[in-house]
DNA sequence: AATTGTAAGCGCTTACAATT
DNA sequence: AATTGTAAGCGCTTACAATT
């Protein structure tokens, strides 16, 4: 319908103006006369006219392009936050290159590079486990990192934010949580990708403040982490697995992510123990699993959405402002209470949602 | 580290060659010698040399760029699909844009205007309900449809090819396999959104064979759809409250997808109605949801890794190699046996994975 | 013949000059 | 003063010419 490839040139020369007359209608800039505008708006539509970004970028060093960098989006946590960043961002006008690392630093260094060359206007860095200190970000593009752990924030050269829960209070509030419910041996499990096990590490640190609160001790037997390297899932399963053979007793289980605690209550429930009376178990990030699960798993709302919204304010604001201050972000959560904190279980597979 | 912004004449005049030198080294083309090209190698690397891909599109007219289409990342099905494509497509030295649309026709076409703006070398639909043929893309670039109806293929215009099941064969089988087992009356369970019930539609119309095949005859009243405009998985269960308050009998429900199943499965349980017994219950998609959910469900795995895969080859084929014929990929799918449709169901809660 | 350089072109933006 | 036009520049590619 319309000619392979129409330029402003070609506009131009059929309405008989400047370039710079039909970049400035294209545009809505510049003084033009009504008439003109008019004119040639509709000369544009009609020659079928589609501006071409990369002459545009050429043009004003601006793509209108975001990078989401992004551990794995087939994780539910991370693929709420990216989609609605995703969307949002694209409603402010910015179409967003999604990337998936697979937590590779090498993949995540080829896709840095890529989106160097692609111009990108800005950057989300949407999880990922390494401390951000370490990354390779350059100073001229301006990002913002969600839910990312960060030991020193101050170190931060170029303009840059961070938006989050508090992960260590969180962790805290979770371990305490089981506490309060009678558990008084409870269990720390993570899946080992990517995360080390260390005081500077905040969801371990948080697991230690509430022992220390609660006045427990630490018994190194009850730290599940292990060196596997399968889903989440399968792996927490296998380390729950693992500490049941060798006897070590527990009554909780704090539980990093509802896929981690998916894969303890598959354990204990093939082992037909009582989950919610014998041992608890709480996990984190409210998906779809824990309220499907049956029983269905206490776990921890953190504000997805809410981080979403923060991430995109923040960073347009960084964008369009250029401004150079640290900004920190902190996201509430709240813990919701399922049949796998919730003592002996009634009437099992048949009833309703909580 | 590096200067704000080297470009190939920077090199250039650093290494006393010409641009057209510093082009064919860095793209490892024209005729060069060893030595020019080792030295202005290591120079471009030394200064931090950053090409800028707007300016290489504009020399070039190519974006190693894909734009992938799709109406729900945050359903499994289609993240695995779209994940899966983007990983690839990356090996291959694209960047993928992943667009959701929420089968919103309206952000489909600015996207898609978008894309055109942007210059992509390619474009993968993935899933959308509505008609292919309705569609606007442009016939100058070439395109790929995964699991996407199409009545008349035999219209496109320009390079395109479709991915996917032999649906209508494959809601056949589905609909066989529970009359195999027993089922005298079975439901047909869909969401609304975006599908209309009618022979044309493979969903349907695989239902109607079967019925037909199965010596059994159509009632209208187990055709569940309506205009409710919710989550697919509420909105199923809406559906078949509703008709089991109107006290509409059924033994046996297909549903297009297993959040649909998950609906069915939700209320059913809470209605104290036995599954796999008294209603037999077959989703689609082989989501996460449907081997957790308890009773686990039997679903359909559709090869979704392989459609990926089929897409990325031909799309590739595609653009390399400018064809112009119309391909066809099928691709095979599987029932997955599950509790939902095994009969009485023992010992529940805690049974092992299927 | 092998290697390297010149210059136009890709499609825009924008400072500034020129016209009305 | 309001409107419009000129021309350089953004950072590449590539046909072709020029040099060794």
């Amino acid at each position: 319908m319309s000619n392979p490839k129409v330029s402003i040139y070609d506009i131009a020369h059929a309405g008989n103006v400047s370039v710079a007359t039909v970049s400035n209608v294209l545009n809505g800039k510049g003084r033009v006369s009504p008439a003109t505008r008019e004119r040639i708006s509709a000369l544009a539509q009609e020659m079928g006219y589609i501006p071409s970004l990369a002459a545009k970028t050429l043009g004003k060093n601006q793509t209108y392009t975001i990078g989401i960098i992004t551990p794995d989006v087939s994780n539910e946590f991370f693929s709420n936050i990216v989609l609605e960043v995703e969307t949002q961002l694209y409603e402010h006008g910015y179409t967003s290159y999604i990337c998936n690392t697979g937590n590779d630093p090498l993949r995540e260094n080829k896709y840095m590079q890529d989106l160097m060359q692609r111009n990108v206007d800005g950057l989300v860095l949407a999880g990922g486990t390494s401390d951000l200190g370490a990354s390779s970000i350059p100073s001229s593009v301006p990002y913002v990192a969600i839910d990312r752990n960060s030991s020193n924030s101050s170190h931060f050269k170029g303009s840059c934010a961070l938006v989050g829960n508090d992960v260590r209070s969180m962790t805290h509030d979770m371990t305490c949580f089981l506490a309060q419910h009678g558990c008084q041996r409870i269990a720390f499990l993570i899946s080992s990708k990517g995360w080390v096990i260390a005081p500077e590490n905040n969801r371990y640190g948080g697991y230690l403040d509430a022992l220390n609160d609660c006045g427990m001790h630490l018994d190194k037997n009850l730290i599940l982490w292990g060196p596997h390297a399968m889903s989440s899932r399968t792996e927490a399963r296998r380390l729950v697995a693992d500490s049941l053979s060798e006897d070590i007793e527990m009554d909780g289980i704090v539980a990093m992510g509802d896929r981690v605690a998916l894969g303890a209550v598959e354990e204990l429930r093939a082992r037909d123990i009582a989950i919610g009376t014998d041992v608890k178990i709480i996990g984190m990030d409210n998906s779809p699993y824990a309220r499907i699960c049956r029983p269905s798993i206490t776990t921890v709302d953190r504000g997805t959405k809410r981080m979403a919204n923060e991430a995109v304010r923040v960073l347009l604001g960084l964008i369009e402002k250029k401004r150079i201050s640290v900004l920190n972000v902190t996201v509430p959560y709240r813990i919701i209470e399922r049949e796998t904190t919730m003592g002996p279980i009634q009437n099992l597979p048949f009833n309703v949602d909580r």
